[in-house]
DNA sequence: TCATAAATAACCGATTCGGTCAATAGCGTT
DNA sequence: AACGCTATTGACCGAATCGGTTATTTATGA
């Protein structure tokens, strides 16, 4: 049924998505309307129909691309690179705000599905979000030791962690992205320089 | 015509105010319906005219309700007597959280009602949460001496109320509530310890 | 037991819901 | 210009839900 909306060309596919994606996430399934989504995208209610044939049809598509595309995020994380924890955790940072900046409502699309307890999200959900997995993938063994207090590496991460949600809600609030990630950067130097035993400093 | 709300007893005031914070939060104040309020709250939607009068009368009420309580919660801030940055930052943050247990939606409600720019809350919420006024309140000039670069100061500052949002995030999200605040204690000590020059450390 | 107050089930007109369909607008072909 | 074809939509459907009212039931207290 959705071969009609896939005709479409990609930029009114991106701003029919965008709008329902923004509907669903701030109203919920059964609160957000087709109207609604309608009017935000620019087109009559009847050509959502047309598109997804009903509502449960376009809440599934919107499901099913946002965990490809959370997938596909997650699949490209090529960090290992980098040696070093701070850099890894810059740039982790700057991909998630990156793909906040190109996909703007999939992260609070995806929240109010899980907060709706769709069960295919369970999974998808667990696998990418899972904190002992991006714990694997940032933090490693040998760069607790370039700590003064080795032991402080996990807590930090752990930290990072929350000051990555709480950064998610200012830039969903409207502030702006370069901004906060500026600040962010000087944190992460400054945590770096008290953190790190002198021979680790530049 | 709130009166008739006024006399029930304080539990099912609670019940009642409790239920309309939460459906108003969760759905804005067009998409939440008495119909919904009434459920969540074991009364009739009768019930509900019975005490309010009319759906707008029940949101002014408890947006007062949440203004004076904010106010209140305001006032009671007497954190100037500890003499240390970090004693003062755990002690504020430990009044939020207490405050977030004892009355549950009233952040989420107030955060909705700001994002319909209820012109009201506009007064309120800055005198509240204005960066400015939390930062002289916690940050003191004499405490940015105990830092090995006192210009490190503020920049922990920023990220502690980047944190606290990260936190009331996943308090929100159902985490508990003593094992969030056993970890940002921890997560003080160690700021603390890797900050502040020798001689004030303990 | 009875009067009074509190709570609700049943109901109201109006609106909105998800969904359909016939009419229209756009557009390449001849 | 006239045609045919398709993409889009305004108008419409019955059903559900909206905010709000009212008549009836339930609880209370003298």
């Amino acid at each position: 049924m959705v071969e009609k909306f896939l005709a479409l060309s990609q930029e009114k596919q991106a701003t029919i998505r965008n709008a329902a994606l923004a509907c669903f996430a701030k109203h919920g399934y059964e609160k957000a309307s087709i109207h609604d989504i309608a009017v935000m995208a620019g087109i009559s209610k009847a050509s959502v129909f047309q598109y997804f044939g009903n509502k449960q049809a376009l809440y599934q598509y919107l499901l099913d691309y946002c965990i490809a595309q959370m997938k596909q995020a997650y699949d490209a994380s090529t960090l290992d690179l980098n040696t070093d924890f701070f850099d890894r955790v810059w740039e982790a940072s700057v991909m998630k705000v990156e793909n906040l900046k190109k996909y703007p409502h999939i992260a609070s699309f995806i929240a109010s599905a899980a907060a709706e307890s769709i069960p295919e999200l369970k999974d998808a959900l667990f696998s990418a979000t899972s904190e002992k997995f991006v714990e694997t993938l940032v933090l490693h063994e040998e760069d607790c030791k370039k700590f003064k207090r080795p032991e402080d590496a996990l807590l930090v991460f752990r930290m990072f962690m929350m000051l990555a949600q709480g950064m998610a809600v200012q830039l969903e609030n409207g502030s702006d992205y370069d901004g906060i990630m500026k600040e962010f950067e000087k944190i992460l130097k400054m945590l770096k320089y008290n953190f790190y035993k002198e021979e680790y400093l530049p």
